[in-house]
DNA sequence: TCCAATATGTCGTTGTACGACATGTCGTAT
DNA sequence: ATACGACATGTCGTACAACGACATATTGGA
């Protein structure tokens, strides 16, 4: 497996679908909400993510009992969850690694 | 000012350039140090972000006592410091959203 | 019945990352 | 002397992600 940068689009997008199916535009609005407003994802960011992620087998289409419109839903795959376990773990490395270039130097 | 998530590559420089001035090889290597020899930045990638970030004045050439060879230093701008603080905020922000995103549910 | 919110998707533009390529210097071992 | 690896800076083309703009359709409420 390699070394894989995720952007924020993309592992917000994740996080958003770490804690339960959603379909897209749920998906929007929960990374809206996440980010303190800070993030919001255009359609065509979120659905070429979306793609890209299928395709990857990161995440699954999620078959919702509620599937009266065109709604649908997707879910993390393992490999997915995985990915985003790591990645999380990188980026506390980077925090870690951050404070200590910015710390004030001396003792 | 706008909201910027910085590249990982750019992140990394300034973090570099955060604990002193540094010329392009020596970001380099104190790079592929940081990140565990994980990151390895191309040139390509280097000297195109260091022009965008003279270009955006985060940083700006820094005169070397030592200038016998072609090198050329960089330091952080008071600008580019007080970015790159705001930019490491954001990532431990993201970092405390992910925790609570893929902690285990209940109570 | 109009309108905002919900919902999904495409398309073209723009910019970044990156590998490949190009060039030159310095110090050292042969 | 010279060859070589590390040091050092840069350009170019390609591939791809992000994003705004656009297109469409449904639902619920004022």
């Amino acid at each position: 497996m390699e070394a894989l940068p995720l952007s924020e689009p993309v592992l917000l997008i994740l996080l958003s679908l770490a804690e339960r199916p959603r379909h897209g535009y749920s998906i929007l609005k929960n990374v809206e909400e996440m980010s303190g407003g800070r993030v919001r994802l255009s359609t065509g960011t979120l659905y070429g993510a979306i793609r890209r992620l299928l395709d990857g087998r990161w995440i699954e289409r999620f078959k919702e009992d509620d599937s009266s419109r065109g709604r649908q839903a997707y879910r993390l795959t393992s490999q997915g969850r995985q990915i985003l376990r790591q990645e999380v773990s990188r980026l506390k490395q980077l925090t870690r690694v951050a404070s200590l270039c910015m710390a004030p130097k001396e003792t």
